[in-house]
DNA sequence: AACCAGGAGACAT
DNA sequence: ATGTCTCATGGT
C-alpha cells in the first residue's frame, strides 16, 4: 500500500542515506552571514576559496570588511563569481550588523524583528535572511532554496509556482516551529542540499527505499 | 563545450 | 503579483 508522504517521512528518509550533516560549514556566526552572501546561486566549494582568501587577508572581520577598499574586496571573493555585485551586498551586511552593535546585540531581537530587519538590507533575500536566521542565530526557521521546491514537488507534496513564504509557512506548519525545531530545521535543509548536489548521480532518492513507491517521480528525484 | 551552482534586484508587464 | 535580464567564477 502506498501512503502518503510527510515531510517528516522524507527527513527520515534523507538522514538515513546521508547521516548527519553538522551544517553550518563555518567557525563563527559571522562567518556564516559572510558565506550565506557570497553562496547565492554560486557552488560552495568557490566559496571556500573566496572565505579562504579572506581569512588569509585577515579580512574574515565586518570592520575589515567596511574599510577594505572596494577593489581589494572584490579580488578576495572574486573564486565566489558575482563579485562586483556581492562587494555591494557584503559590505551593507557589514554595515548594517556594526550599526546594530554586532552578534551580542542582535542576539537579543525577537526572532521575525531580526529577519524583518536583514530583509531590509539591500542584497539580503528570503533564503539568506534565514541562513543567518537559523545557522548564526539558532532560530527556528526552516530555510527554503530551489533543491527544496525541485525535490518536494517531484515528490508530489508541494504545487508547483508557490512562493517563498507559502513553502516555508507548510514546513512551519507541519513540523512545528518552536525552539525545539531548530535542529530538525538545521539538519533538514542541510540534507536537502546534499541530495540535491548528489541528485541522481550518486544514487537516487527513490532507488531501493521507501519513498520509491510513493514517488510519482521516480528515478529523478 | 554547454550547462549549472546552497539568489536577489531592477525593470517591464 | 508575475516574468525576464543580469551578475561571473569554476567544476562536469
Amino acid at each position: 500500500m502506498s501512503g502518503r508522504l510527510s515531510l517528516r517521512a522524507v527527513y527520515e528518509r534523507l538522514r538515513a542515506e546521508y547521516g548527519g550533516q553538522q551544517w553550518w560549514p563555518a567557525e563563527t556566526p559571522f562567518e556564516v552571514m559572510v558565506g550565506a552572501v557570497l553562496t547565492q546561486n554560486t557552488a560552495w566549494t568557490n566559496v571556500e576559496r573566496a572565505i579562504a582568501n579572506l581569512r588569509q587577508a585577515r579580512a574574515l572581520d565586518p570592520e575589515a570588511i567596511v574599510r577594505a577598499p572596494q577593489e581589494r574586496l572584490a579580488e578576495w571573493i572574486r573564486p565566489s563569481g558575482y563579485f562586483n555585485v556581492k562587494t555591494e551586498r557584503l559590505k551593507g551586511l557589514c554595515v548594517w550588523y556594526l550599526e546594530q552593535g554586532g552578534h551580542a546585540w542582535l542576539q537579543g531581537w525577537p526572532t521575525a524583528e531580526l529577519r524583518a530587519a536583514l530583509l531590509a538590507v539591500k542584497g539580503v533575500g528570503p533564503e539568506t535572511a534565514d541562513d543567518i536566521v537559523l545557522y548564526a542565530f539558532h532560530r527556528p526557521v526552516f530555510v527554503v532554496d530551489t533543491y527544496t521546491k525541485r525535490l518536494f514537488e517531484r515528490l508530489g507534496l508541494l504545487e508547483a509556482g508557490l512562493g517563498y513564504d507559502a513553502v516555508q509557512q507548510r514546513f512551519h506548519q507541519e513540523l512545528g516551529r518552536g525552539d525545539e525545531a531548530v535542529p530538525l530545521f538545521n539538519e533538514y535543509h542541510a540534507l536537502i542540499v546534499e541530495h540535491g548536489k548528489n541528485r541522481c548521480r550518486k544514487r537516487p532518492l527513490c532507488e531501493g527505499c521507501d519513498l520509491q513507491r510513493d514517488c510519482p517521480s521516480a528515478g529523478q528525484l
